[in-house]
DNA sequence: CTATGTGCAAAGTGTTTGCAAATTT
DNA sequence: AAATTTGCAAACACTTTGCACATAG
């Protein structure tokens, strides 16, 4: 999987591209949780001779590094660079994707007036039992 | 779409087939919320000529009609018979899905021990404001 | 008998990869 | 100079579709 020149414990430094800052700033730029399809005829706009590939490149990347962060929806793969930590109201007929601030999420939870809750998905994230005791 | 044959309203009426209900009872026959092509390399040691197309269409069938549901882990689309209202614990490490039931999400709501929770997140499915207004 | 379901193979979608050339440090 | 990043095209994994035949009601 890696060749000998390069470092064998993961890390490779990052060195710095138009491509990857055009990406972050262009997700940055909305609230609409773009695909990746969205995003690279956006920064096509800025930069023509940027490659599909590329964009999904720099996506994972930043997605690895914590700067985006990955959202599912319709079995879509979205992009979000909203940094609080917020929940998603995803509409069923139109798909669209509707941010949710944590705030709200308390005892006396609501949701704003009009939304129409049919389903609610919990998820948590994070290290099982098993794979815990492995690393220790 | 449709052509002039078929019920104009969107409900055809389903007819029974060995292969859906094959699909279903192997589907509930685990809680290891299994991809397509499990399911259908299992479904096939009872049923040796089903094809893959079939075990998708009857799973999209299920999900539709709400017999199963779909569960995107990872970018992979998985299913789950759970009827049970429940969330999920996604390990990072494994890619494990684990279930935690509903009843153990309260005020003082614990993951079990064991679970280092590292992201939370929460999607409401349902009907925006938008869409509530274009249906009354 | 008629509509729905099936198997197969082909097409489609969204994403990733190998490689030589370009860019960054 | 050395390593990463890019653009391109090809490969990929997963899912859907078109069609002729089979099956359920």
């Amino acid at each position: 999987m890696l060749n000998d020149t390069q470092q064998s414990e993961g890390s490779l430094r990052r060195k710095r591209s138009r491509q990857r800052e055009k990406v972050l700033d262009i997700v940055r730029s909305t609230k609409s949780h773009p695909t990746a399809d969205w995003v690279f005829h956006e920064v096509r706009k800025e930069l023509p001779n940027i490659s599909l590939a590329t964009v999904y490149r720099n996506l994972n990347l930043l997605a690895e590094s914590g700067e985006i962060s990955e959202v599912i929806c319709d079995g879509q793969l979205r992009f979000d660079a909203n940094k609080e930590e917020h929940f998603h109201f995803i509409c069923k007929s139109c798909k669209g994707i509707f941010d949710i601030d944590e705030a709200r999420v308390t005892p006396d939870f609501k949701l704003p007036r009009g939304y129409v809750v049919q389903d609610l998905r919990i998820d948590f994230y994070g290290i099982c039992p098993a794979c815990q005791t492995q690393r220790s």
